[in-house]
DNA sequence: GTGAAAGCGCTAACAC
DNA sequence: GTGTTAGCGCTTTCAC
């Protein structure tokens, strides 16, 4: 029922390997022939069955892409981007759910390898020192994190951070709030020390409020906190952050933003649809799943010589309506 | 540098039929000698290779799915508990956006036919005609679309479209609008009828308003239509034209739910963040994600005995903020 | 219960 | 420019 290479080469009359050549390397047929092959299996319907090419040549023309959660909305936009670009380079990609977990982040490499040129992680769970070990089999590109020896994608969240602040404080806001992320998510160290830093040449006072989960439930819990803490500026770890603190804010009777400023991260969709719409920090999501596909192609088109090469892409704020002159 | 069936053969001194045999048909190898086996391979860090395995059994343990916009909230929950539960049955899937592009959705479906042992298509752009013809190939489940001799998940809007018009009624709404979906759709082909027939027991009058860009943007486009066409109720397509139209008719100087009350149809997450939040008709996107799998595996087991399976899940309404009393 | 051998669909030297 | 041959990693008869 499957059209193979060898029907193809008989139906044509020319040998198998005349065949694999049509379509491999169609410089090495003469025009003749291979107009030839082409039409009669354009006629048979034959398509090159990729696994199997893959057992010799080592290439299976996939990508894995691994994330931590899917239905978080920071994602599909890089999603989208990256499995787009990859099918333009005629590689296509498997896209793993990690729920936050460690050990399934590893399960799903493993189980993956085989099948795949290599994978791309974003914003990856596993040590350093397990991504090291990982990476001696397969070519990695990691996305938001720093791993020795590996290529690598990083936000420039640091700039989108000191613009955030100084919109606060230009606004008249002088304490502000760091709602942090996760325990040992590496995005909120960077926003962290960034945030410090610019609270500091703006001789604001910075607090850190967290850790928090990266949800609206995250945000919501935090609000009292907020209100209490005395602050007026908020900088969330990300949309969703925001839009549950607001949300708890409101609940409590304080408003935004009226009363309390809040700045968010990624600028996703349910930011931008939020009332009041969300001031973000524009996360460059569909140009971080193409460069980190991008790159992951060429580590895997250098084969060993591992040049880890690091992209960094630029943040800025967006400002909208959650953020506004400090009250008196 | 990969480890192949061989060397765990040659290191535990059996053949590599045996050692193959300890993997895929342990009951044909004796307790002891599978220990040994087994040891051995785990020192040896061996993984099977799934793809070469294909090639005999013709099975890839993988699975495709469709989907044609990732970046739209409906799907990341359907996409996530596919992949979870795929994985449970060790399956890993290709996730392919198709752009909402039927040319793209069948060359996807052609290049991932020999890697993959079956499709879902979730709310496929193309032709009966043309899906039923790749199935000739390829154990396709579909979502959200009725196609002969297809198993097929449906999630029964018109469930959630009668308690939403019975919602409507209720509070007064007497004219009410459906802001339909871009032309083709199935699913809002259902909604029409459904919508129709509920108006017509209820006695109240229905406007169709459409096609519509199933984006907020299209529902900011229906905005004046909406306002202009006397009606007081909205049933939007989804819950992003719901949040569109919302804002379309905020800028118009018409609030939600004062003058006007929406409707929206999926529950995502933006409609949930949204203010007000949506009230909205909940599709059981996770559910229809596991289901889909489970009867592609079905038919991927059974192989060509195909026997259309149909599973109909519920929805309904859930009421939260942007339905209140029609203005008298 | 285990080994031998053929073959899945394709590519890659190597001849000619 | 094209055919021959061997083999990728694995499974599966068929013997023994």
């Amino acid at each position: 029922m499957t059209v193979t290479i060898r029907e193809v080469a008989q139906a044509s009359g020319v040998h198998v390997s005349t065949v694999s050549r049509t379509f491999s390397a169609p410089h090495l047929v003469s025009a003749e022939t291979r107009g030839r092959v082409l039409t009669v299996a354009g006629e048979l319907g034959y398509r090159p069955n990729r696994a199997a090419s893959a057992l010799t040549t080592g290439r299976t023309h996939n990508l894995g892409l691994m994330v931590s959660d899917i239905a978080n909305p920071f994602f599909p936009p890089l999603i989208k981007a990256a499995q787009a670009y990859a099918r333009e380079r005629e590689y296509h990609v498997f896209v793993a759910d990690t729920d936050e977990d460690p050990q399934a982040e590893e399960e799903l490499i493993q189980a993956l390898a085989k099948q795949v040129d290599g994978v791309v992680l974003v914003a990856p769970r596993l040590t350093n020192r397990a991504i090291e070990r990982l990476s001696l089999d397969l070519p990695f590109v990691v996305v938001n994190r720093k791993v020795r020896g590996l290529s690598t994608v990083l936000m420039d969240i640091a700039q989108g951070v000191c613009e955030a602040v100084a919109h606060l404080v230009s606004l008249g806001h002088r304490r502000l709030a760091l709602l942090s992320g996760p325990r040992g998510s590496w995005t909120s160290r960077q926003m962290r020390t960034a945030a410090g830093e610019a609270a500091a040449r703006h001789g604001a006072e910075l607090l850190t409020l967290g850790p928090n989960a990266p949800t609206e439930d995250g945000g919501l819990h935090a609000a009292a906190a907020v209100r209490d803490s005395g602050v007026t500026g908020v900088l969330a770890y990300n949309d969703l952050v925001a839009i549950g603190v607001i949300e708890g804010l409101d609940a409590l009777g304080a408003h935004v933003p009226g009363d309390f400023s809040v700045v968010g991260v990624d600028d996703t969709i349910a930011g931008r649809l939020n009332r009041p719409k969300l001031t973000t920090i524009v996360m460059p999501t569909p140009a971080a799943g193409r460069t980190a596909v991008d790159l992951l192609l060429q580590a895997v088109d250098e084969g060993g010589s591992r040049t880890a090469a690091l992209a960094t892409l630029e943040t800025s704020l967006v400002i909208r309506e959650s953020t506004s002159a400090a009250p008196a």
